[in-house]
RNA sequence: CGCGGGGUAGAGCAGUUGGUAGCUCGUCGGGCUCAUAACCCGGAGGUCGUGAGGUUCAAGUCCCACCCCCGCAA
């Protein structure tokens, strides 16, 4: 008897788990939520999520709601009749009465080791706060944000600079991995279900561009874990000649600068402590480049 | 028709009021050095996105069409 799964997700992220889910032969995705297409691209081209482009090609049932609340998504989903629900980065929030359905219950993989990064994005602010480790967990839902009683975890080293992209493409398939393994515990009954100590949750609220500014008498280390924290969204920049230099990955460097200064390495900028190394930026208009690059046909005054 | 920048040697750029192309790096050869991502000398490498399009005695440089890349905005 397969346990069946009733699937919700947007991005690539979850759709790494859903892949799993349809490979395991155990295991049927009888039905899927997903966010609604939304223009994207230059020229407001509307494009369907991942996880969408994924149910088609599987010929599973898949929903686009735009609201939750009013009953309509319920019946869809007691109607499909599935045994649990399982949510990867949907990108919104469940009413009760949907979480409660399932004889198996609702669970929700995050990117985080709760109760730490509770929210929208807790890889990216892992990464912004230098985190050395960081992981998944597997968790039953509750009403409240990433609250819920934790079922399992993984966790994995935070690679020195590591881009929070480069980690949630190592994570994809953490993540997937734990959701599976969790499904089938929950089917044979052997979950655990440990609450959370609530005292000790930080929380990851969702990233804006306003940060992306960088300050440059924050210290060089905070600076290079922001940088690398903000690829590949919203990107850190900074000004240099008037010009708005988007900053896609950096360095502690070893050497010291007074002012800006053009190496081998790419630019070298002091900072409030130490001094940042950036090796791949982009100007407006141009290519993502190795700074080095970039300097060789705009030399600094 | 959302706004805007750009497509010139392997890479990043420059190219003035139109007259067959330069710079930095890399690369190849040679030299110097205990040594080097250092330095010196020399060389190779470009149908200037596409259209045997338009204007012109002459177009990378002006006009037209198309393709591609990118920033903003979402």
């Amino acid at each position: 008897m397969k346990t069946k799964v009733f699937f919700m997700g947007t991005p690539d992220f979850a759709a790494a788990s859903l892949k799993a889910l349809i490979e395991d032969s155990g295991i049927e995705v009888v039905g899927a939520f997903t966010q609604p297409d939304k223009p994207v691209g230059r020229k407001q081209i509307l494009e369907a999520p991942p996880v969408k482009k994924l149910c088609l090609e599987h010929n599973i049932p898949v929903w686009q709601p735009k609201k939750l609340r009013d009953g309509t998504a319920l019946d869809i989903i007691k109607e499909c009749a599935p045994d649990l629900i399982a949510v990867v980065a949907y990108g919104r929030i469940l009413p009760d009465d949907i979480l409660a359905y399932p004889r198996l219950g609702s669970i929700n993989i995050h990117g985080s080791l709760l109760p730490k990064y509770r929210g929208a994005a807790p890889i990216q602010w892992a990464v912004i706060n230098g985190e050395r480790e960081t992981g998944v967990t597997a968790m039953f839902m509750a009403s409240e944000l990433d609250a819920g009683d934790m079922i399992a975890e993984k966790r994995t080293e935070i690679l020195p600079g590591e881009t929070a992209g480069e980690l949630f493409e190592r994570l994809a398939p953490i993540g997937a991995e734990l959701l599976t393994e969790t499904v089938h515990a929950l089917a044979a009954g052997t979950a655990t279900r440990v609450p959370q100590d609530h005292k000790k949750a930080t929380f990851a609220p969702p990233l804006t561009k306003e940060q992306a500014k960088i300050d440059f008498s924050d210290p060089a280390q905070s600076i290079v874990s922001k940088v690398l924290g903000l690829n590949p969204w919203p990107v850190a920049e900074f000004e240099l000649n008037g010009q708005r230099i988007k900053a896609y990955c950096a360095e502690v460097s070893a050497e010291s600068a007074k002012k800006p200064t053009v190496t081998k390495k790419g630019l070298l900028m002091p900072a409030g402590e130490g001094t940042v190394l950036f090796t791949e930026i982009q100007a407006p208009g141009g290519k993502r480049m190795r700074a080095a690059d970039y300097f060789r046909g705009h030399p600094l005054c």
